[in-house]
DNA sequence: TTAACTGCAAATCTTTTGCGAGGAA
DNA sequence: TTCCTCGCAAAAGATTTGCAGTTAA
């Protein structure tokens, strides 16, 4: 069977765009990249630190806006307050939001991202971001 | 020609919702109402206390709260860390953001909505809420 | 070498809350 | 009368920043 193209990894990309790469970036950019959840802040803070315990929640703070900044990373906010972050290289993705149990769950829908994309277009503009969330409840069986 | 139909004022449904009625509430409510944009508390606070100077911000706060929780209000994010808050009876809209100007405009496409019931049915879900904010640079021309 | 990066702690910003006084029902 | 609400100021939670020492390139 064949195999998807490999992407390069979250550190390349970093070089790629000039980033001085110090171990503290190295460590939070492969905890970003072995995430399958949505970390805040805090949260890649603590893996940081179970790798190395010298990486202060300041430069973990500083990383990821510097990281969103040069589009490597993606802010995600789900309404909690905190921000949370994933890859920005990952197949775009829009989120569902269990209310009851704040899970989140993670899903692609090839007309919506078509309908964004005209409906910015007959507004006038060219579509740089957009953010899709629904929140919704578990139907019963 | 035709009038819509009247829809009841945040007021009365304030009342409705068995809410006691304070003076701040009254003109926070007011100012909710007259607004045309999606002021954040900041804003609200300071047009309330053009009515009524007395109003403090930690009211309207806790008003906004309130209210949101009673269904009245909906608490919108567009990402600069500040909530804003439109009246929730409007009719139901999206939001595109000028990245240039930071100018919101407002639209509502039925097909989309028709797609975000029909997603969440797909996930297993009863869509209870939803959010849709696209990002964008005007087109020259 | 040197500009960029880091940890620490203090600062900032938004939002919440404890408290005693005042007001709606 | 009896809760509920208010203003004030302090607290809390998330994020940013000044500073002085450290490091990648």
């Amino acid at each position: 069977m064949p195999h998807s193209p490999q992407k390069a990894t979250l550190l390349d990309r970093c070089e790629a765009h000039g980033l001085r790469l110090t171990d503290q970036r190295r460590v939070i950019a492969q905890v970003i990249e072995a995430a399958r959840d949505h970390p805040d802040v805090e949260a890649l803070h603590a893996r940081a630190n179970a790798v190395d315990p010298r990486i202060s929640i300041a430069t973990v703070y500083r990383t990821v806006k510097l990281f969103e900044e040069a589009g490597l990373l993606e802010r995600l906010e789900f309404g909690d307050g905190r921000a949370r972050y994933e890859d920005a290289e990952r197949d775009h993705h829009d989120h569902l939001i269990d209310m009851a149990t704040g899970e989140v769950i993670e899903f692609c829908d090839p007309e919506i991202e078509r309908l964004k994309e005209a409906i910015a277009r007959r507004l006038g503009y060219r579509l740089k971001g957009h953010r899709l969330e629904l929140f919704g409840i578990k139907l019963k069986r």
